[in-house]
DNA sequence: GGAGGACTTGTTAGCGTTAACAGTCGATGG
DNA sequence: CCATCGACTGTTAACGCTAACAAGTCCTCC
């Protein structure tokens, strides 16, 4: 067939500088500068080489590129589960910054593992990303994994579920806050009786609002007895199973309302509050966190706190780009402010009654 | 303080195998088998390796191993819009597999723009990543950037928003078949003037579906009035609008059902429905595609196709890799079967009446 | 008219790793 | 006793790129 179709000694072998500057008749230094667009370089030569470059499908190699620069122009994200509807938002809110100052995204998800986030920390750091953003997954219990990779000089940023003190930037929302806007809500209509669904301890967020919850009841004088602090977890099951608790206390000690670690733990609750044929939020008031799709569209909507996970991730990735690029920020704790929505399970009558969703 | 520290000469400069090498007494080479688990390496060698290497706080460097290797065990993504609740689940699946095989994830979005998928298709391409998958954006209307891409020899994978016909294995969900079994079950409640509203057709499954809706119609020697497929995109306010030019139509010319090319766009004609001053199922029944998670929780709760998502990206990661790895897949079209989830805005009295969610 | 400067291009070395080949050393066997 | 083998380890040369320096050309200016 065909004869002399132009020589490719090996099929499978990319394109590179060497082949642009053969065909050009220019050296690959030449070829590097044009393509980089630096200056000194004749604009007819810079022309004659971008023509070979694109004719022959060139593209310089980034890893060659990254060995010899020491900067990979990527980040590594680990998330705990990508399902979970605040990470592709707050991914989003990364996406939008790294897009930008381009940088390229690793996505790595731990599932909640502790191990598995080991080795994604250790993989990242193989693979020389120049920083790292990262919401811990639940079973993590010790910091040191986070603190060596600190050590070796590898930018950190948390996001969502922080670690603080160990010298790593710290975006979050502002739980204790959140819980406590949320508490002191619930006091604003009357409820003195006051129990909360609470999260693992070891969990910042889990930690925050019980602490924001505590501290709205204590700044009204009003007490928590024991039995009205009961662990739920993240999900649906704990919220049943944790509302079955307190409905199992007689009639006159149980609470006139609950705060829900989470949206789901909610929904939990309130499944378990109209099986026991009791009414929301004539009987038992309820909030919860996170503004979960669902909340607007429950039988009863739920009152929640709105997290900005875009402006998290955003934050965050702004942040890390920021100390990648030498130009650290001031505070290592950047906290953001949440919003109520009030709707009607906490005993409001919104006027729109939805406010998003 | 300490005098004799170990003396660091850079502190920003990595831990090399050089150094580990110079610290054991051996060569790099005798490091790099050590850390490879390659034979030939004296057991109390390797441990004294290891042992160092540990101490050191030494990783090898995998931007220097892809250069050599000509493998970066990293997979390009590219996704249209993270947050469209399908795609982190299969995001889901796809990690599932890479994870197993060994492989990282690079993930971008396009915001549903062709210009901003194409540069992360190259950039994709300069970071000399093993294989692409992608779901194409909205807005593409050139195949030929995903014909160089296999041209160059990149192992392309496309999901759910596929491309035919050029070479790369595709695997999405039968839309065609779902949206006729859909359009089969509302002609099993007895509906005979049953109305689409269709997505793009530029977007396979667009036309997909409309052609599956085509189908049934004509299988039971149904007509399709021209103004009974209306064009309302893949969001609310499409689906509203659309349904409004329906209902705009003398109620005796009005369709009796509809299906919807997806949730959000029958969500948005179920409010207009609604405002109309009409009922669901009894003056119009309607369907849609996708499962969104706020289906089981509407008012009408809505009947629906669940896609497979997590099994999409499964199926795809799974094809891409066997590609990477020399075994190409015996077919290039995988098409994985939806199932139907009967809720009350078809006409169905469903005995558990919520499914999910 | 020759020193100096501006602009462009080339040369050399090295980023950190591994493949391929080349030793080294003790053991084995005819 | 020396060739041969096998187990281990070292040496060299890439992989594709860019920084740093060197060198060439042409021009300017005292």
């Amino acid at each position: 067939m065909k004869q002399k179709q132009s020589r490719q000694p090996d099929p499978a072998r990319r394109v590179t500088a060497q082949d642009v500057a053969k065909k050009t008749g220019v050296s690959v230094m030449t070829v590097s500068r044009a393509m980089n667009n630096r200056g000194n370089v004749d604009a007819a030569t810079r022309k004659k080489v971008l023509d070979a470059a694109r004719k022959l499908g060139y593209s310089p190699d980034h890893v060659a590129r990254s060995l010899v620069l020491r900067k990979t122009h990527t980040i590594g994200v680990v998330v705990p589960e990508i399902t979970h509807s605040f990470f592709p938002e707050a991914i989003r809110g990364i996406e939008e910054v790294t897009y930008r100052s381009g940088y390229h995204l690793i996505l790595t998800h731990s599932a909640e593992d502790a191990k598995r986030e080991h080795d994604a920390l250790r993989t990242l750091e193989s693979k020389r990303v120049d920083g790292i953003l990262i919401s811990t997954a639940q079973s993590v219990t010790d910091d040191s994994v986070y603190r060596e990779a600190i050590g070796r000089g590898v930018p950190l940023v948390f996001f969502d579920r922080v670690v603080r003190g160990i010298g790593a930037t710290c975006v979050s929302i502002d739980d204790k806050e959140s819980a406590r806007m949320l508490t002191n809500h619930l006091i604003g209509h009357g409820y003195r009786r006051i129990a909360h669904l609470s999260g693992p301890t070891r969990v910042s967020i889990g930690r925050a609002r019980l602490e924001g919850f505590r501290n709205a009841m204590d700044d009204h004088q009003l007490s928590v007895p024991p039995e009205f602090v009961v662990y739920s977890g993240f999900h649906e099951t704990g919220g049943y199973k944790a509302m079955r608790m307190l409905l199992a206390l007689p009639p006159e000690r149980r609470p006139r309302a609950v705060v829900a670690v989470n949206d789901p733990a909610a929904f939990g609750a309130m499944m378990a509050i109209l099986e026991a044929g009791l009414r929301i939020p004539d009987d038992i008031a309820i909030g919860g966190f996170s503004d979960d799709i669902r909340a607007s569209l429950m039988p009863i909507p739920l009152t929640t706190v709105c997290q900005p996970a875009y402006e998290v991730g955003n934050q965050a990735a702004q942040a890390l780009v920021n100390i990648i690029e030498g130009n650290p920020p001031q505070r290592d704790l950047i906290t953001l402010g949440a919003d109520l929505v009030l709707r009607r399970s906490c005993g409001c009558q919104p006027s729109e009654g939805i406010r998003r969703g």
